[in-house]
RNA sequence: CGCGGGGUGGAGCAGCCCGGUAGCUCGUCAGGCUCAUAACCUGAAGGUCAUUGGUUCAAAUCCAAUCCCCGCAACCA
């Protein structure tokens, strides 16, 4: 039957989200989800499985972002971060933990390698020019500046590049230049002491590093990462001119570095690490984080992180120079896999231009499972891939309601009315049913595979694959004409069909976690965790016992309509 | 010539690494069934695989050039 993996204990991350706002779909669709329904099947096949992912909390965004709500930075973010924890439970998104990269255990993680850091030579005091509003009292990022562009005259290009034009600047060069924040031009250029990762220094091992998972990668993986390389890697400054972060402590920079913080991107991938011991303090588990983690413990973990491409650079530069820099056995990750963007009709989600569906809303609308489903089916691979409200209603319609839904519905309502609602006795298994059992056993083989493989799309498809067998079956069994000659056949036929509605709870479960559920409790008692089916397709699907009740569930799935779909286009944005 | 991804029947995708009858889902059309959410099952039509040139007995697949779409370009996260 299914592939052995070689691991027994699987670690997993998703790309942190960023604190501010309530992610669309695309985001969900390109970490946290995945992330969900790998954990999920790695569970069920019995592996002891670690899920992770936390809020990115740090840096003048949120500063920003808090002091526009009118409200202190950490009052601001503990009122995002319980937005967005109820966001994530809503999708059924089950971590072991969800942590705050704004939390004490990723203050001192983030000191203490960058110490380790430090102490080994791979950090740089290096001093550069950073426009400064006195007007907000703070240094600008580039994107903060606004000007006049020198190349095309467009006066509201930012200073790190010019939309109008697309040309790269540098915000000093912008004329008149003025604050994004308040409008002030009463800016200037000061000077600033950062301190620098020496990334450069890790070049070939980084490139034979990346070398060695060529085949387990995607293509967009390496291929990024590769071209990061190949551009020649700049040393990156990790620290940033704010309040809200994690402060550079004393002992590092010899004093120069006092009031800076910590860049965003350097805590937060630390975070993983972090909220893995987070879950231990809250879990009474004492050291037990850092065998997931650290040394030879953590050696025969597998671990995996989801992400979308933007965070690529990250997560195969940045944050293994971090781990490889220390000098500690930190572990490294050992799949990646990582997304392409969704968009929204062509363009991209929009907080600002209310385009798109967000986590929130989307609830509202319809339960997590359908877009669950839609995500994964959907899931941007190869390429970007692109939401439309037809296209989910199509899947939605066609896939769970029809193949899968009307499956359930056709089965146990049958049975409820011609079997007295038990499940039937009599006949025993023949041909047919043996076919469909090595049928089913090849199909499940390959959906494992697939799921093991995280293509997702492609394990979509083999379930879907599998529900239309159920399907196919029970037209050739066709027990409503059968019971009229030969009670015993049609038994069969039946008894079959409820032993696949079990099945195929099992085998739904980490796409459509409540639907599974239902669908399990149909025909029994469902355990919270549901596990894969190992054992051979003729034995599983004898699993149930003759005489026992079923329980028929209402509609699984409703259809979404086409006065819905308009409506949903006229609010959240269609074809333009 | 900045970099990466993509361009395959009406729509969405697989196949490309390791050349050898062009595959899947939706949609369309026809038939079957009537247990079921007007659903399910069977069959059919529909593609010069973006374009051009090359290599080869053979190219969606390898090579070269061109065109188009999306994203990125290091202080947005």
């Amino acid at each position: 039957m299914p592939v052995s993996s070689p691991a027994s204990r699987v670690l997993i991350t998703s790309a942190l989200p960023y604190i501010n706002g309530v992610k669309h779909l695309g985001t969900l669709a390109g970490s946290q989800l995945p992330a969900d329904v790998f954990g999920r099947f790695q569970r069920a096949r019995g592996h002891e499985t670690l899920l992770i992912c936390a809020t990115d909390e740090h840096g003048s965004t949120t500063e920003l972002a808090a002091a526009e709500a009118g409200e202190d930075v950490r009052a601001f973010c503990a009122g995002q971060y319980l937005l967005q924890k109820k966001a994530g439970d809503g999708f059924q998104l089950s971590w072991d933990h969800f942590g705050r990269s704004s939390n004490p255990q990723n203050h001192e993680l983030t000191q203490h390698l960058a110490r380790a850091l430090w102490k080994r030579g791979f950090l740089d005091v290096r001093t550069t020019k950073q426009v400064y509003s006195n007007a907000d009292k703070r240094f600008l990022a580039d994107r903060y500046v606004i000007g006049t562009c020198p190349h095309c005259g467009y006066e509201s290009a930012r200073g790190d590049q010019c939309e109008n034009c697309t040309r790269v600047l540098d915000p000093v060069d912008l004329i008149n230049p003025r604050s994004a924040i308040s409008g002030s031009t009463d800016i200037e250029i000061r000077d600033s002491t950062h301190l620098f990762l020496k990334q450069s220094q890790f070049v070939p091992q980084l490139r034979e590093w990346i070398a060695s998972h060529k085949n387990d990668w995607p293509l967009l993986v390496t291929s990024i990462a590769n071209k990061w390389l190949d551009e020649g890697l700049h040393d990156r400054g990790i620290t940033r001119d704010v309040e809200w972060g994690v402060p550079v402590p004393d002992d590092i920079g010899d004093g120069k570095l006092k009031g800076k913080v910590f860049y965003v991107w350097f805590d937060a991938p630390i975070e993983y690490i972090a909220a893995t011991k987070e879950w231990a303090d809250a879990n009474g588990k004492g050291d037990a984080w850092r065998d997931w983690w650290f040394g030879e413990k953590a050696k025969d973990v597998r671990y995996v992180e989801f992400m979308g491409k933007d965070n690529v650079p990250f997560h195969t530069v940045g944050f293994p120079v971090t781990l490889l820099g220390s000098g500690e056995p930190w572990k490294l990750v050992d799949r990646l896999k990582g997304f392409n963007w969704l968009n929204y009709y062509g363009g991209k989600f929009s907080t600002s231009g209310k385009r798109g569906v967000f986590m929130d809303t989307a609830l509202e609308i319809l339960p997590a499972d359908y877009w669950r489903y839609y995500l994964m089916a959907n899931a941007p691979e190869s390429s970007d891939s692109n939401f439309t409200w037809s296209h989910f209603a199509g899947l939605v319609n066609k896939d769970l309601a029809d193949v899968l839904g009307n499956f359930v519905n056709r089965v146990t309502r049958f049975c409820a009315a011609r079997f007295d609602g038990k499940v039937p006795e009599g006949g025993t298994y023949g041909v047919e049913e043996e076919s469909l059992a090595s049928e089913l056993d090849r199909r499940i083989a390959q959906y494992t595979d697939y799921m093991e493989a995280m293509e997702f799309r492609k394990s979509v498809a083999e379930l879907r694959a599998i529900w239309v067998l159920g399907n196919e079956y029970l037209t050739k069994a066709a027990p409503w004409t059968t019971i009229k000659t030969d009670r015993n056949k049609a038994a069969v036929g039946v008894r079959m069909g409820l032993n696949l509605v079990h099945l195929f709870g099992h085998l739904s479960w980490p796409f459509i976690p409540n639907s599974a559920m239902k669908i399990h409790q149909a025909v029994m008692e469902a355990p919270d965790l549901i596990p894969w089916p190992d054992e051979p397709m003729a034995e599983f699907l004898d699993g149930l016992t003759p005489g026992q009740p079923i329980h028929p569930p209402d509609v699984l799935f409703a259809k979404i309509t086409d006065d819905q779909i308009a409506a949903w286009e006229a609010r959240f944005g269609g074809p333009e």
